[in-house]
DNA sequence: CGTCGCCAAATGGTATACAACATGGTTCCG
DNA sequence: CGGAACCATGTTGTATACCATTTGGCGACG
């Protein structure tokens, strides 16, 4: 277990739930949350619904306006832009780190999510869709969990949380895909072999491709 | 008003009061923290106390077992120095994109953190203690969400909030205090003068300077 | 006719109550 | 005498209730 997976209890429930909707923009980026509406949605009540927007804030994935509700944070372009820069800084650092550290149950999950990546992209027919993404998180999240550094953990958790994976698979083809594991099955070969500096640019290459995916579908829209 | 100091609410007072205790070293790493105990504390029931463990365990700064109680996360060295790294990228950034974007009333506020820093330091008896932390703290602040990049605020509150100010400060000497001053000096200089280059070099040569004091107490401690 | 102020409904903020789980001690049995 | 099951206690997890604040509308007044 190296990411965080506890779905016994109703706040992570809330937290993955909430997360998600605002992930696959179910709910819309200044859209207001309201706390009774989630809990029932939820079939939960306020405490857990409100712990799980707290966390949600914090991550700067929402906004409290005291007295006066949370809504959705607003990412522009820019901003989009910059995280994927920050991103990109604070998990080739982690790559580096894991490359160093890293032990072998934390490369069979790695290994396991290769794998099953491969497997969604192989069926090239269309978008691999959330299961990816899923896989991709936790490929992400083992990496960052190796360095066991856990303040560096929770910082790319926050970082990785919004938009970094859904703004660029949002208009990714089947091709792009395939490089994506490509690219994977590169940082991990690169962290096996305990090579620092390629653990670190294979990462470092993988985010950018990523950023250029964004920055191509603002030209696009911008033609 | 650049950074969070709403104190309206329970739960931000029991965020800072709880955060302040642990900074400080009040509650000791891995120390447990028992929900009802702070409450009665602060004068406050749980709820708003959960909300603030919850925040402070987005952090990182605490841990949540699932029904076995919230522990204070510990972080050795290499952790920290680590963190100091993290820092230094993140915050060199932030200071690079003020220098393009600052307005003048920030500006105003920076000039404003620097005299009351000078002001402390000048009596060098001793530690200028928490005053001037708060002061450091509202300076970086300020300057992070001059770059308008709500995430990238996020996570530098984050990195900063716990290790990176109070243990470059524990063992710094009036003469310590006095070159943090003229680098915060060379910072607001360089973000007033628009000089993007200067203000990133400026800022990480700021912090790696206090990653060297713990460097320092490192290398103290371990003779 | 416009505006200011008040009232009511809704919603967030906090406190309290209840349920589930963990823990430590005691007791009973082997 | 040792160990395992059980119960008492405390703490966390969640739900509910209550209070404060906001907000939108209505009516009175200028």
């Amino acid at each position: 277990m190296t990411a965080t997976e506890d779905t016994s209890t109703a706040h992570q429930k809330a937290y993955e739930r909430i997360h998600e909707l605002i992930l696959t923009g179910r709910i819309a980026p200044g859209e207001r949350l309201r706390e009774r509406n989630l809990g029932a949605l939820l079939g939960l009540s306020r405490t857990p619904v409100r712990e799980a927007l707290r966390r949600l804030s914090s991550e700067g994935t929402v906004r409290f306006e005291p007295n006066r509700g949370v809504y959705v944070e607003e990412i522009d372009r820019g901003e989009l832009l910059e995280i994927f820069d920050i991103g990109a800084a604070l998990e080739s650092r982690c790559a580096r780190l894991a490359a160093r550290k890293i032990g072998g149950e934390a490369l069979d999950v790695l290994q396991d999510c290769l794998d099953g990546m491969t497997g969604l992209a192989a069926r090239s027919e269309r978008n691999p869709g959330p299961d990816y993404v899923k896989l991709d998180k936790r490929f992400h999240s083992t990496i960052v969990a190796a360095t066991g550094n856990r303040k560096l953990q929770a910082l790319v958790e926050h970082v990785v949380s919004l938009p970094v994976l859904s703004s660029a698979f949002r208009q990714y083809g089947p091709e792009d895909f395939r490089r994506s594991v490509r690219q994977h099955g590169e940082i991990l070969e690169a962290i096996r072999s305990g090579d620092e500096a390629w653990a670190e640019v294979a990462m470092r290459n993988h985010i950018l491709t990523g950023r250029n995916a964004v920055v191509k579908q603002d030209a696009t829209a911008g033609d």
